[in-house]
DNA sequence: ACTATATTTCGTCATATGACGAAACGTCAA
DNA sequence: TTGACGTTTCGTCATATGACGAAATATAGT
């Protein structure tokens, strides 16, 4: 039950659900993030961790860079069906389908540059 | 999204996913499940409010009484998968085994002797 | 070691949420 | 039509949540 709630309360925010959607193919590091969804990288990097303790993602540390991924088929049950349904639900909506043309334009700028932008801010 | 966010944000409470547990093959009325979950009718009422505009359950008026139960065939797809997850990942909880085992004692009670404790409180 | 920089943590703020009891509402029985 | 009663709405309160910027942390390059 505690389990399910984490998940649950995770997916209750509409900036975590584009997360989920945005890291859909692909992993991203926290400023690609940020951009994305026009928030500022200490409040990503706090809905990362809703996420990640609710087991919806998983990270990896390459240099400077913290990139997020969806889980692997080894997730727990509830985690890939909460996956599955979120996907399925979302995936053909008009906010999906902007958020991967923005993603589409922040894919094509270097990650060090997003970063010295948002210093800027 | 908007739809769906609704979906996700009836479910980020306990006492919510309860209530859905406890409709699974039933209806019931609000005293009934102000019972079950040990809290007041007023925020029972609420809770079901939320579950309503969500479109995870629907309502039945008789007499002064009003039934809640879960949607029929008919609902959306939304729903009707998250509703299968959620019976599907908490079904077996102990939670889920407690509450059937007090909703089992609440149902032996006329609705109208709940209702008359209530007041008492 | 020092600097630069990507991320996280912390402190703060405004708003949202869940709880209750009191009062309002609607329906049935006298 | 008055009264009884199940439910809902409203007002209030304490706590949770999401946002930000500043400061702390961790790592790569000088």
């Amino acid at each position: 039950m505690k389990d399910f709630m984490a998940v649950t309360k995770a997916l209750a925010d509409p900036n975590r659900v584009r997360v989920l959607l945005a890291l859909d193919g692909r992993e991203l590091c926290v400023c690609q993030i940020s951009e994305l969804c026009g928030v500022a990288p200490s409040t990503i990097s706090k809905h990362l961790s809703i996420l990640y303790q609710a087991g919806l993602i998983e990270s990896r540390k390459e240099e400077r860079w913290v990139f997020y991924r969806l889980p692997g088929k080894d997730a727990p049950v509830v985690v890939r069906e909460a996956m599955d349904w979120v996907l399925k639900s979302l995936g053909g909506t008009p906010q999906a389908a902007e958020d991967r043309k923005k993603l589409k334009a922040v894919l094509k700028i270097d990650p060090k540059v997003i970063c010295q932008r948002q210093l800027k801010k």
